[in-house]
DNA sequence: TAGAATCCCTCTAGCAACTATAGAGTCAAG
DNA sequence: CTTGACTCTATAGTTGCTAGAGGGATTCTA
């Protein structure tokens, strides 16, 4: 049983040019082909693009999802590197959150500043914007 | 005073690569130049490209930023429009934030499933991974 | 059995916001 | 007068796709 790319595509809930995105970039081995030229996928390969796919759904980057893919290819050894590539993915997931959380406080501080039925000329928010430590101007 | 791009860069914490790309993005006006066609930037210019790396820092999208800059130049118009804006960014900022945290529990619950000791064969992240509802293969 | 609709093919370019080359020219100091 | 630091333009790379052009394959209907 084989699935043309649209059925594989579907089945994974992607784009047909993902798929073709994904053999480009090695991340599905090189299809069988029909007398069409069509590319025919086996049920294994459609179940490593739902896997794919699913990292992704987790925001895992295409090297790391490379990375699990060569580990699947050694049942037999420690699972060890799974684990840590997952810390390792749950550790940058926490830093971008601790640098959104640090942005919308500045944010909410600049927002604060006024109310919005000032004028442009005097509204503290573009002054805010201008008028800052971290990214001087201020030469003499 | 005029300074050249690479005083200009330095001054806003940024590449002079960078203060070319704003350019000709037109965030920044097509400065002068001196007899060996080098860019000569002036104090207001270079506080420009300061405000736009304030901006930039508060992970503003340029389409962002070039709105902010034609507010400027309209001292006299209400600031509610700014205001918008802010909230707005706020407001996609927050939407990161929640997808970012729904995220982390999705792989939190992952991991919980292995202690990294087993072997790759029956780990239950990488099982986890394969064997999920929502990007099924699931196909007779 | 012809035509139309729907698939599929390759190749190329575009998105955002830069970054990094290559290959050349400018300028100040020693 | 040569070295080194700076600058110039133009082009390609980054990430993970997406969209199109311009064709061929398959399938359904009339
Ligand atoms: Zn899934
Ligand atoms: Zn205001
Ligand atoms: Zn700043
Ligand atoms: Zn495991």
């Amino acid at each position: 049983m084989s699935y043309r790319i649209g059925e594989a595509a579907g089945l994974a809930g992607c784009k047909v040019e993902t798929v073709r995105y994904y053999e480009q970039m090695g991340l599905l081995p090189t299809p069988a082909r029909s007398g069409g030229n069509f590319r025919l996928y086996s049920q294994s390969q459609v179940e490593q693009l739902s896997f794919i796919r699913h990292c992704r759904s987790l925001d895992m980057s295409l090297d790391n999802i490379r990375e699990l893919l060569r580990f699947r290819e050694m049942p037999g050894k420690s699972c060890a590197g799974i684990n840590q590539l997952i810390d390792e993915h749950i550790g940058s997931i926490e830093c971008r959150m601790n640098a959104l959380e640090q942005l919308r406080q500045q944010l909410r501080d600049l927002r604060s500043q006024c109310s919005g039925e000032q004028s442009i000329g005097s509204c503290q928010i573009l002054h805010g914007l201008s008028a800052c430590g971290c990214h001087s101007a201020e030469v003499s």
